[in-house]
DNA sequence: ACGAGAACCTGTTTGC
DNA sequence: TGCAAACAGGTTCTCG
């Protein structure tokens, strides 16, 4: 479900609440995440401050004050819920994981399909360690800029689309984004990544900033399953101008195309191929 | 070494 | 109407 704006969203409305509080009870449900919630997850974690949260590409960290960080993916369909007051809170299917706060504060980590991951690293080197090791640069960060994204492409001979869903190229992006910043730089998807020149590289990473800074603004995009921490809805799946488009006229003013749907690496792509080039 | 495809799950939508 | 197939925001493993 969730790419980097939704990942983002839910980290600032879960911080203000979190930072500085003690995880007072731990409860797991489910160990049977994808890669397993590690056995020792609540010994590690029980009784430990929450000193800060951040994101890195989709996944979300909490830094503990024992020297382990909490390390947290929503995969596909994974939800994070939030009640400011523990007693408030309503069961759901697949609510498989409670982090409860010295303030009465109750989080929850609900995911249907199991795709999502919780485990630890280590708090000082989480970034040496697998999937952080080889992750691409943050696209809202310095180090992201057309130069760079051109490098990273430099070689690669796979369809820029699937290029760019790779985490070790730009970090964060997803289907859905992917799409829509290729059709804002008017990218065809199926172009090899390597043949964009320096210039089409800038409007691309020109693009993909916009489009993510936008669907921030707007809180994500609330398809199936994604919600904010509070419950409220994103609205960014207003503004797709292709995603899930197929059939519909191309946005574009004097463009005159039709939004066409392919699949690229098993995956869903909608672009305008009079306008994407 | 790289890229395509499958696998991992459940829920919802689509099509016969 | 009913059931089966297809599909869904992601990552990771295997195979060619």
């Amino acid at each position: 479900m969730p790419e980097l704006p939704e990942v983002e969203t839910v980290m600032r409305g879960i911080e203000p609440v979190l930072t500085g509080r003690m995880l007072d009870a731990v409860t797991v449900h489910r160990y049977d995440l994808r890669g397993g919630v590690p056995t020792d997850f609540i010994a590690r974690t029980q009784g430990a401050h929450i000193r800060r949260l951040a994101r890195r590409g989709k996944y979300i960290l909490m830094h503990l004050d024992n020297a382990h960080s909490i390390v947290m993916h929503l995969g596909m369909s994974g939800r994070v819920r939030l009640y400011d007051d523990a007693h408030d809170y309503i069961s759901e299917p697949h609510d498989h994981v409670f982090l409860d706060t010295d303030a009465g504060a109750r989080l929850v980590l609900q995911d249907p399909r199991r795709f999502g991951m919780l485990y630890l690293a280590g708090h000082d080197d989480w970034q040496a360690q697998a999937p952080f090791s080889a992750m691409g640069p943050e696209p809202l960060g310095n180090g992201f800029s057309g130069p760079a994204l051109h490098r990273a492409l430099a070689g690669r001979k796979s369809p820029i689309k699937t290029a760019l869903l790779d985490q070790r190229v730009v970090a964060g992006l997803g289907n859905i984004y992917v799409c829509e910043a290729l059709y804002r730089a008017h990218i065809s998807p199926l172009r090899p990544a390597c043949s964009l020149s320096e210039a089409q590289a800038g409007a691309l990473h020109e693009a993909i900033v916009h489009v993510l800074r936008d669907a921030i603004a707007a809180g994500g995009s609330s398809l199936r399953d994604y919600k904010k921490a509070d419950g409220g809805l994103g609205y960014f799946q207003h503004h797709f101008r292709v995603y899930g488009q197929t059939g519909t006229p191309c946005p574009s003013e004097s463009c005159g195309g039709t939004i066409e749907h392919c699949v690229q690496g098993g995956r869903s792509t909608f672009y305008c191929r009079q306008c994407q080039l």
